[in-house]
DNA sequence: GCCGTTTTCGGCCCGACTGTTTTCAGTCG
């Protein structure tokens, strides 16, 4: 569950990992160049990070770093609200008066006193020295003052010459990890897709439960949660009498190094750099257990508080009431306690489901099984690597009524787009390959390139004959935020559009993506009848939760689709269900969940 | 710094592991 130690995430890692999601996401007056939420909720971090190294009372630390949560996950623009007055924006969760100003402050002013003034007092290089694991706000001050250390180059030199051994608290051993763990600091704090990590725990697991006598033993943590990365594996075993499943664990081959090892836990490296932590659980504990370690800290905080409320104690071993065991056995278990119903992992974010919880509004979340078909796939007609003949075979196997095959169109040549004679040819092959077909539909469909004036990259008598429309920005993805709506809306606006497509064209790897006023898109995308994609590729998810959640909130009705270029990439569609539960989605907010007479209704062809 | 069905003060989630010290602080999740 515990992703990263948040206690030393930096501020300048918090960006990477925030900046572009919120990006997307701000609103704003036409003029004024808006403070993104992504930096607010920066300031508040790095704030939190000066105020831990000074010393400072922890719940004050806390309350920064829960108001840069709040701030990083808000779906709509903190300056924006600023703008409206203090008073709005002391409504947010975990946001007063004090904070409210400080907000405002950095909204009219792109800075913040308060955190200049800190960081005037703080010794210098602590934050810095934070990042190395083992090192925390006390540890990082002490170094600094009392060996002149100011940067990690510094706290380099000083391991390296044997000086911190003589630190009060601090011994060779500590000494020697962290010149080890300084290596490591460069890379800390890169998450992998979960898709990868996925692979890496399957193969774990199969090797885990190779064991003889092994009980219950799951992945818990962010992954259980399906959020696009995690940062390490959280395993959680349950306790069998001489099944000695945490020996077997450290000795697993592809352990590259043990971090930590004690009577219930144990922590190690793989190879591939990942870190796993396994948990060993009594019975009667498991369920509790794999509530705890599923998170998300800020669920497991907000549960707990529920319990404290009704005199009961809640970890990972169970509810107690004065010291004595209630419940555990189950996860169900433990929200019993509490008087909830049990929540589907990923929505444990505390963003409103323990509300829901307890009003009885947990939404029915959309499953894999729902799922009737793929709207956007490519062929070898375009960049695919698989005739559309064999895609729509898989396809069918797979037991789907429907298959859009959308291969590019000419602008983007470097897929090989298709012109308008191309997609005539085209749907010739899909009319004779219908015919042969016997529960698959193939639908002609095109994903059309957005130019950068917002027309489409096909004539519209083309785009009339075909049977769905994706469109999606390839170019320009840097427009000003004002360009950038202005062109998608127009796109959107055109009678033939369908779905607009990995709508932000961000990518997870690093790039960033549009920027365009969201409120503003979804209204045009409701207003025009078009529907908004969770593209499931492990590299995009785009729509993010956040979002998505947003968008269906507002009426969009959404589509997932595997964007799948190979015959294997149309398993992708899990990966895609998955993002849409954490955005709260439900059956009928998905356009591919319905029959193919339905959906055909919703197409620019059914529309009209 | 926030917050309120014990409400404007006094709380704020809870336990494991490590290293150093010898009973525990610091860190992490």
């Amino acid at each position: 569950m515990h992703t990263r130690r948040r206690s030393t995430e930096s501020a300048a890692a918090q960006r990477r990992r925030h900046g572009r999601l919120v990006a997307t996401r701000a609103t704003r007056a036409s003029t004024h160049q808006a403070v993104p939420n992504a930096e607010v909720a920066r300031i508040f971090t790095e704030l939190a990070d000066v105020l831990e190294v000074e010393g400072a009372n922890q719940f004050r630390v806390r309350a920064y770093r829960s108001a840069a949560r709040t701030i990083a996950e808000l779906p709509h623009s903190v300056d924006a609200i600023a703008r409206q007055g203090v008073g709005q924006l002391a409504e947010l969760p975990g946001i007063g008066t004090d904070l409210a100003g400080k907000i405002l402050e950095i909204v009219e002013t792109g800075r913040l006193r308060a955190l200049r003034e800190a960081e005037h007092h703080a010794p210098q290089g602590a934050v810095a020295v934070m990042q190395v694991p083992g090192l925390g706000p006390k540890r990082a001050r002490l170094l600094c003052e009392e060996l002149n250390i100011h940067s990690l180059a510094g706290l380099r030199r000083a391991a390296q010459a044997g000086r911190i051994r003589a630190l009060r608290g601090f011994g060779i051993k500590t000494e020697q990890r962290i010149v080890r763990d300084l290596e490591r600091v460069a890379t800390a704090g890169e998450r992998i897709l979960r898709p990868v990590a996925a692979q890496y725990g399957d193969g774990l697991l199969e090797y885990l439960r190779a064991l003889p006598g092994v009980g219950r033993l799951e992945i818990a943590g962010s992954f259980r949660r399906y959020k696009e990365t995690v940062g390490d594996l959280d395993l959680l075993a349950e306790r069998v009498t001489k099944v000695p499943i945490l020996a077997r664990f450290t000795e697993y081959p592809e352990v590259e190094s043990v971090l930590a090892r004690g009577q219930t836990r144990a922590s190690v490296r793989l190879r591939s750099g990942l870190q796993v932590d396994l948990r060993v659980l009594p019975e009667r504990s498991f369920g509790a257990g794999l509530h705890y370690f599923t998170g998300s800290k800020a669920h497991n905080i907000a549960i707990r508080r529920l319990g404290q409320q009704l005199s009961l104690k809640i970890n990972e071993y169970g509810v107690f009431r004065d010291g004595k065991w209630l419940a555990g056995r189950e996860e169900k278990d433990v929200f019993d306690a509490v008087g909830l119903p049990w929540i589907p992992p990923e929505l444990r974010e505390d963003r409103g489901e323990i509300e829901a919880a307890q009003a009885g509004t947990l939404p029915k979340l959309v499953t894999l099984d729902d799922i009737r078909g793929d709207l956007q796939t490519h062929s070898t007609d375009s960049d695919g690597r698989a005739p559309l003949e064999e895609m729509a075979d898989v396809a069918e196997s797979k037991g789907y009524e429907y298959l859009a095959v959308t291969d590019h169109s000419p602008r983007v040549r470097i897929a090989g787009g298709l012109n308008r004679d191309g997609f005539r040819a085209q749907r010739k092959r899909i009319d004779t390959l219908n015919a042969r077909l016997r529960t698959l539909t193939v639908l002609a469909g095109a994903e059309v390139d957005i130019l950068p004036d917002g027309k489409l990259d096909l004539d519209d008598g083309t785009l009339e004959a075909l049977d769905i429309v994706v469109v999606a920005l390839h170019s320009k993805l840097t427009l000003s935020m004002a360009e950038q709506t202005r062109r998608v809306v127009r796109a959107l606006e055109h009678p033939s559009v369908d779905v607009f497509a990995h709508p932000t064209g961000r990518l997870l790897s690093g790039r960033s993506g549009a920027t365009f006023d969201l409120d503003v898109v979804l209204q045009a995308a409701a207003d025009h009848g078009a529907m908004l994609e969770i593209d499931a590729q492990p590299e995009r998810l785009d729509l993010d939760d956040i979002t998505a959640r947003a968008a269906a909130e507002r009426g969009v009705l959404l589509t997932i689709d595997t964007d799948a270029h190979a015959v294997p990439e149309l398993d992708f569609m899990r990966w895609g269900v998955g993002q849409a539960r954490r955005a709260w989605v439900t059956k009928s907010q998905v356009a591919n969940t319905r029959p193919l007479a339905e959906l055909r209704k919703l197409l620019h062809g059914g529309r009209r």
